[in-house]
Formats: structure tokens, C-alpha cells, sequence
DNA sequence: ACGTGCCAATGAAACGATTCAAAAGCACGT
DNA sequence: ACGTGCTTTTGAATCGTTTCATTGGCACGT
């Protein structure tokens, strides 16, 4: 089934039938409707790897996430998918799951199929990879991480920025013993978080910050972490927690309402970090910071357009600001009127 | 840069390089070490658009779901990719969003691209969509849902066993009053927990199951259901709650555990459905019922490839059982002796 | 020296869509 | 009748790979 039966069957050359798919205005009306006829009769469907062999490239977009189950990159992908439609392409999506094997195989199975890009949100170390695709001519921008040559562009969020604009929140509703609760494991992401709350601290008078370590960044070790706090003397007691992502501040939140029967906001006021679905609802709302995803997931796209439609641009990083989101963990409803 | 290219540097024939490639056995040793040095110092990658022009088929699967953001989804897409990365073939992921629109362009896309075969989750009536597809010769695997007309295979779970199985726990724990939360909203999972609910109920003698509608399938909706049932009087209070699925589950937990200080489960033993991440973390852990999503991966690819090796071969529908995840929520603790 | 097998290497043909120079068709004026 | 300028249609060439019938080279037996 090709263009070549569409044409016998309409009685015309196979050329006249691609212009009717593809410069439609070129072909006379009465020709166009028995082409278009014939198409319909015959079910017939394009082959794009004829296609896309004569023409040199495809109109995909290659997308490789750590972990397609994680909000933060579905909703991503789900923003990369829409931006790429408006401009005609579209986005195929590979899963890494962390593992470097899985993230060469997408490499390597999109890279055959001539994707006009890639945006990679990549494992490890990927600057060796990157730099043999972009000798090839590929086009890539990575994702929630900047390169440190800076031979491709890449979309990613400042996570001081962050962690400071948590901890001002607290100190912004007259918190001045802060805790920050983290794991001592390299996550670069916790590292920023703690360097910003650090930084919010230190330009608050008064002000001081502990940081408690957890076993993990999991509710469960949020929930340690919150009775240890929670069964502290009351003057010692923080006015303001911090937690490194939504798990540990449920976990810690859990803990501190159950244990000792302690109000949040009022006694303890409580932020943490990523905005997951859950947080909203928390039995107290949990106030966090988020990722602009979306923007985040059009950015990249427009970035690798970019790039794709003037290969010779400069590259760039685009460093995104998250944003607060103030819940009932740390402000008082506002009580109705009446 | 092609395979001629490789061929002129190694000076070999085109032929000699495809071999390289595709049946090494056939070439010299002294040939294959020339050509393979050829191809690594020009950076050579097949081009995958011609290679499938050739062959006339692709080695890839498309998989359209209707929410990768949906841990079901996402966890059964991990499943598929690695079943068929075992069986030479490379999964490509579309997220529909529930939206017919895009469902329609990712089948679209996946017929021109030629792919093996599809996996689809489909949004709504798919019958004259997948009765298009197989006139084409395009195999398909419906999954999370039956074909009626038995047209194409397809891989499900039995929610009516999952809801019977969820319930036959709670009569087994001593309950007799249950209550069962859900919407009345059409969906035909939710009538089928029940209908299994219903089942388990009428095998107990002296049980007895009443249905209270929610809003919505969402932790708020759970909450104001809770309240509500926290608020009885003691003789009318459930001794078992079985909740359509988890995010009602725990709303209720938290309105039951809250609101009059209940205990859960000595006063009220409380089940969900679906096994979200969350349902682990719970202040009590919630009992679920989960689907086998891993197997139903699996055999979904395996179902396609049997399509695709065998087309004259039966449709086969297989609908798994779900598994009964017990937790705290419906037991109390085993005390440790000593 | 010469046929007989074998293995290795060759290169033209094919896959299906697009492109584009060339041809055909048409209307109109002279 | 014929040229002019226009639109419409044609079909060969092209993209890069795989396939397979054919050729080339070599060793061995006679």
C-alpha cells in the first residue's frame, strides 16, 4: 500500500498525488477530490521512514526523564508535548529510571531515528555523550541541570533561590528558630536548599538555623525526625521547620499533630519542598515550593527549536525561580467574617 | 554521512559494510576490524528512517496511556519497555491526557511510523478506531479494558474480585457493619468494586453493607464522607470501611482519626483500593487492593508480539486478579513477645 | 595446468515519499 | 492558425539501507 496505488487508482502520476498531501493549493480541485477519494478508499496511510529518508530529518522531539512516575517530569513532558504540537513536531518520551544503560539505549534509538533533538534530564555524567552528539550535529538541551561548559542550553531551577524563599516565609511570619531538615547525602539539590536557608538566616536579626539530618528523604524518616522535635522543652521548641521535599514535612507533620497534640501553624509552623499532589491534601495543607514545570517543559522546548532553526545561535541557561505556594501549614486561616 | 562513506573510507563495497553490521559471521575477521574502525572514527549511526523503508517494518512498540502522571500507567510502562528491550524492542510512550484529540494523533503518528503494534489505553469508544487498525493489519492490545466485540486481545483486572476480596478482609476481621464509599459518577470500575462489595457481603450471614456516595474520588471528598461517619452514634458507627480507592481512604482516615479521636482499626477498620505510593505512608497504613501492573505490562507486550508473529493466532482477553495489600489499617499490630 | 568447492566481497535493485525540471493543457489575443 | 503566459500534471532522480545473485580469490585434488 503506497502513494503509487493511491495514483493507479485515481489515474494519476504519483507526484500529483504528493502535492495533494502536501501542497494541496498546486492541485486542481476536481483532481484533489478523486485523490482524496482514492486515499479513503484505500485506507491508505503515509510511510514515514520514506518520508523522512527523502526529506533528511523527522519532526520528533526526543524527551529522556530519570523517572516518567515522578510528577515533576510527567508534567513536564506532558508541557514539552504541547509546546512541540504548536510548533508541529511531536514529543516521543523515554524513561531512563536512573540507569545509565537505559539512557544510552534512548540515546542511541533516537539518535538513529534522526530526532530534530533531545532534551535529556540526564544520569551522570553525560558530557562526553553530549559532546559526541553535538560533533554530529544533534541538537540537545538538558534539562533540571546546567552544563558546566556550556556547550548546550538547558533549562533548570535555582534551588537557593528556593531554600531562601522558605525560610524568609518563616521568619516572614515571625519564626526565628528555624530547622532544616535534610539528609547528609550528596544531593546537590539539598545542598542548595540548606545554602538558602542559610542565606535567609543570616540577613534576619535574631535569627538561627539548626539543621537535623533524616535516615532518608521519605515520610517515614520525616516521622523520626518529627518526635524527636516534637518532644523537645517547649523553649526549645522551633518556631518554624523547613523540610528538603514534601515527604519529610508530612512525615515530620504527622508527627509533631499526633505526638503531642502540637497546633500547626500556631505552635510549629511548617514548608517543604517540591509541591507534590499530596501536599494540598495533607490534614493541614502543607505550604512548599514548586518547580515552574510547565514553563520549565516549554522553555526546553523553545530552547532546542532554537537551536534546531539556527544552529549557529549562542547557547543558553535559563535558570528558573521556583515558587512559593503558602498553605495552611504556616498561616492562620483567615477566619470568616459574621 | 552514510554507510558509503564507511565503505570508501574502509575501501570496501556498501554491501560489505551492511554485513558488518547485520551478519558479522559473514565477513573476515581482517575486513570486519577495518570497517569497524572506520565506522567509530567517522562517528557513523545507521539511519534508522531508511533501514525500516527497507525492512517495511519497525522494531518498535507504541504505547498510548491516559496519564503517565498516574502511577498505574507509569509502573506498567516501566514493565512494557523492559519485557520488549527482552524481546529486541524499544517501547515509545504517548500520553493521551484523556483527551481524544491527542489520542487520535498518537495513533496516527504510530501508523506512519509503521510500528509493530500498539498498546492502548483508550479514552473512549476506540471500537471503529482499532476496527481501522486491524483492516490495516496493525495489531493491537487494549489494556485496562475488554474489547466487547472481542476483536483484539487485551489484558484487564477484575475489579469485581478486587472489591469482593477488599471486603471478604473486612468480614474476616470480625466486621459485620460495612460501609461502602464511592460516586455515583458512571464510572464502571467504581460499580464493579461495589458489585464485588455487594457479593462478599450477601455470602456473611447477619452483614450488612450501606453505600454513601462522595463527591468526588479525592482526599477532600473522603474527609466530609468521614466526618460525617466519625460523627455517629456509637451503635451506628461501621465497624468496616471499604473506599473506591486510596485518596478517599485517606481522607476518611484522617476526618476519623481527627475528628473523635477513633481508633483505626480497633473501632473502625478502613480499606482502599489502587495501592497509591502514598497509601504505605499513611499515619496508619492503609490496606489496599492493588492491580498486578507489572504482569499486566508484561503480557501485554507479550500478547502483541504474539499478534505480531502469529496474526492468523486467537485473540486472547486476560483479566488478572487483583492482590490484597494487608496493613494497619485493617489489623492491629502484632505485638512483639518478651 | 585445470577444474571444483568454498568463502568473501561486490554492487545493482528495491523500499516509498518528495522534489523539480519538463511537458501538457488551456485561455486568450492577434 | 499560432504564439504567449499561465496553471496543472508528469515521472525520473534521490534519500540510505538491506538483500541477493554474481563475481573474485584461494586451496585442494587430479
Amino acid at each position: 500500500m503506497s502513494i503509487k496505488d493511491v495514483a493507479d487508482r485515481a489515474g494519476v502520476a504519483v507526484g500529483t498525488v504528493s502535492n495533494v498531501l502536501n501542497h494541496p493549493a498546486r492541485v486542481s480541485a476536481a483532481t484533489r477530490g478523486r485523490v482524496q477519494g482514492a486515499i479513503d478508499e484505500l485506507g491508505f496511510v503515509r510511510n514515514d521512514a520514506a518520508r523522512q529518508l527523502r526529506a533528511g530529518q523527522s519532526r520528533t522531539i526526543g524527551l529522556i526523564v530519570l523517572d516518567v512516575g515522578n510528577p515533576f517530569f510527567s508534567s513536564l513532558a506532558r508541557a514539552a508535548e504541547d509546546c512541540a504540537a504548536e510548533n508541529g513536531s511531536t514529543v516521543v518520551l523515554g524513561d531512563s529510571g536512573q540507569d545509565a544503560g537505559r539512557e544510552t539505549r534512548y540515546i542511541d534509538v533516537f539518535e538513529q531515528q534522526r530526532v530534530q533533538g533531545m532534551l535529556i534530564s540526564p544520569v551522570g555524567d553525560v558530557g562526553p555523550r553530549v559532546e559526541a552528539l553535538r560533533a554530529r550535529g544533534m541538537p540537545v538541551v538538558l534539562v533540571d541541570r546546567v552544563d558546566a561548559q556550556r556547550r548546550c542550553s538547558s533549562v533548570s531551577v535555582d534551588d537557593v533561590a528556593g531554600g531562601y524563599m522558605a525560610v524568609r516565609h518563616l521568619l516572614a511570619a515571625g519564626r526565628r528558630r528555624i530547622v532544616f531538615v535534610g539528609t547528609r547525602a550528596g544531593y546537590r539539590q539539598v545542598a542548595d536548599r540548606l545554602a538558602g536557608a542559610r542565606q535567609a538566616v543570616g540577613e534576619q536579626d535574631g535569627a538561627v538555623l539548626e539543621v537535623v539530618e533524616a535516615e532518608a528523604m521519605t515520610v517515614l524518616a520525616g516521622r523520626d525526625v518529627g518526635g524527636e522535635i516534637a518532644q523537645r522543652r517547649r523553649e526549645e521548641l522551633p518556631g518554624g521547620i523547613f523540610c528538603a521535599n514534601d515527604l519529610l514535612a508530612i512525615g515530620v507533620m504527622q508527627a509533631v499533630l499526633l505526638i503531642r497534640g502540637l497546633r500547626i501553624p500556631e505552635d510549629i509552623a511548617l514548608i517543604g519542598y517540591d509541591d507534590i499532589d499530596f501536599s494540598a491534601s495533607a490534614v493541614v495543607p502543607l505550604s512548599s515550593v514548586r518547580k515552574p514545570t510547565t514553563l520549565m517543559g516549554r522553555t526546553a522546548v523553545e530552547l532546542l527549536l532554537e537551536e534546531i532553526e539556527e544552529p549557529a545561535s549562542r547557547r543558553r541557561q535559563v535558570i528558573f525561580d521556583p515558587e512559593l505556594v503558602e498553605r495552611g501549614s504556616t498561616q492562620a486561616p483567615v477566619r470568616a467574617v459574621g
